[in-house]
DNA sequence: TTGTACGCGTTATCAG
DNA sequence: CTGATAACGCGTACAA
């Protein structure tokens, strides 16, 4: 009942066995070099005393490694990001590295904090989604140790815009909207500064822009005229992305549109948000730009009785099962962190290609609420 | 642009600053008592060398170890798993301790193989959902060694009953009710085989059956009378408490109500399950076990064009925004995350006492879903 | 306060 | 095919 015994070495089974320390690690390592005599000696000190092989051990070896990667994400508990996760475990396990996930909470501090754990941890790899300011520091730390993907969002290889986007903050009390012109006028700016340079590290990206445009397009086919941004700050990569594909479409030759931007980070602030718009006559239509503004939408719609039209970005778990089911703009998450990790793998076996920006397509999935 | 310059190593900042071995490592514990001067020297040399402590190699001393946790579940893709994590997560990052998650998939070997990883790996503590089939192997070796917690699900300490419950396993084509008499029977010895010794390790539990019954009372009080039990394999522990307390408020003063069984492993399956029966008048609510079981009801219901009165196990994210609401017997999955990181954590601070079980209350969330 | 020498558990070299 | 010996990067007696 000892509460701590201390585990066997290589030496105690050596011991047991009577053999040497080296012939102990070679039957451990799968050497198949061994007089069958001693290997069964061997096997049996191994089981009776219960030996272990300490990976962390013979990972300080130069050469060697523990085999583990590290991947930083926002939020674990957001499904899209365990959804990632779980891919890039999957697909990490199959080739023998185990996988330490750990939640940044979109605070930079903390996710320099933790890069620099998983640094001296000595991962052999590295995925991450970079935080919301991002300062590159990171990346360029890191880049030169160990193979180093970005997903998600990329490295910026630029400090993000000064001044994200002079949007109309909606407040839930007075909710504000603002004409198209400026919004406009700041995508403009965002699109010139689109991947100005080639990227830091290996990039993973769904195109988010794309996805959007689509979205927004399919509302204005079913005659929508004032549509409604509703999305997260514009400080984050992919809202910005989104948002300039949604100005995009509304410049096409389908002219006459109206749109203004709404920002909340909860599902209820969302509802509010929009709760507060529904009855004004403001907007037709609603772009959720991800799927806690989806349903937020949803929740606002229900409250007040009515509906728009509404298309979200990323699917999510109840799009399906609500009346109307929701459209949506589904990004291959799964894919995502299989790519990730592929990336990392690659360049674990020795690959040494330039750093390259990987963006999978989104799918359109319609199925009902994109219409009036 | 070397691809894998080595990390440079103790050694190397010591002989940049001029100073030997044991001063920089207690510069990089934080030892009070270095000369400023001296420290000036070694911090400079640290930040030019791009010096990164080596958490892999100071682990293997005596004493100390990497500060990293291990947690094995069956699927991170679930919500469930996702949220637990999360909390997991984050209590253990507060006592700065990382998180290595592993997915089993529900299959036994490969949960074995996952503890064996880990083990090897020398984490300083281990959280299990302990597999389907609990050999009780994995447990007795790792408990001696590290702290360990079984979450969700009891480490066995006696194997699972041979025939886990001769219910009527229902399948799409034929979807087969059985009476209450069977079923009543397998609960009795279900019940009388309930934690029959003192856990074998720490363990956090929800109160799966209490849950089941209160949900299932509710059902009753609003006259349902041949309610369908619509869950998983009862193989799953979780499965097995909820079943017995489903059958425990079927036994109470309100007799003459009917019950029956049906197995699904997806919501999709679930749904089939259901539809085939919905027509049949041979159930009148319906009790979904878990949370694909109950969007797979949602779903049935949706497509038949009518409804059932349902109360549903686990609290998911369309449960509030479908019309009517759902109903749900809702876990407290943080606190019962928390609640394992701490027993860990106590355990490494230095506390022994003997394994408890720790049984989380459950709480019904009333939505409108239970009525007719 | 600083440095020397050694040990932690493992693997690699290289001679037997 | 096997084994003594020297690393690996770091922490700790112990001595200076």
């Amino acid at each position: 009942m000892n509460p701590m015994p201390k585990p066997p070495t290589m030496k105690d089974v050596a011991a047991a066995a009577g053999v040497a320390l080296k012939t102990v690690s070679r039957h451990v390592n799968g050497a198949t070099n061994i007089d069958p005599a001693l290997a069964a000696r061997i096997a049996t000190a191994i089981t009776e005393l219960g030996y272990r092989h300490n990976l962390a051990a013979a990972s300080i070896r130069p050469g060697r490694s523990a085999k583990v990667i590290g991947l930083v994400i926002s939020d674990l508990a957001n499904p899209y990001w365990s959804l990632l996760a779980r891919s890039v475990e999957r697909t990490l396990s199959e080739n023998g590295y185990l996988l330490m996930t750990v939640s940044s909470e979109e605070d930079a501090d903390r996710h320099r904090l933790l890069v620099d754990r998983l640094l001296a941890q000595r991962v052999d790899g590295l995925i991450v989604s970079p935080p919301r300011r991002d300062t590159t520091a990171w990346a360029a730390a890191a880049a030169p140790l160990l193979p180093v993907v970005a997903i998600d969002r990329p490295a910026l290889s630029t400090p993000p815009p000064p001044a994200p986007v002079q949007d109309a903050r909606a407040d839930p009390e007075a909710p504000a909207t603002s004409p198209t012109e400026p919004d406009l006028a700041s995508n403009a700016s965002a699109e010139a500064k689109r991947r100005p340079h080639p990227p830091l590290v290996d990039t993973i990206l769904a195109d988010n822009a794309g996805g959007a445009e689509a979205a927004t397009r399919e509302l204005l086919r079913h005659g929508a005229r004032r549509i409604l941004f509703l999305g997260d700050s514009l400080e984050l990569y992919t809202m910005r992305e989104r948002h300039a594909g949604f100005l995009r479409a509304l410049k096409s030759p389908a002219a006459g549109a109206d749109s203004s931007v709404a920002t909340a980070h909860t599902a209820a602030e969302a509802a509010d948000v929009l709760a507060a718009l529904l009855g004004t006559g403001r907007i037709d239509a609603v772009f959720a730009a991800n799927n806690r503004a989806s349903i937020g939408a949803i929740e606002a719609f229900t409250r007040a009785g009515t509906r728009l039209p509404l298309i979200g970005f990323d699917d999510f778990e109840s799009a399906a099962l609500v009346r109307p089911a929701v459209s949506v703009v589904a990004q291959d998450v799964a894919l995502m962190g299989e790519a990730a990790a592929r990336a990392v793998l690659a360049r674990l076996a020795g690959a040494t290609p330039a750093p390259a920006t990987t963006t999978l397509p989104t799918s359109l999935i319609l199925r009902g609420s994109e219409r009036p």
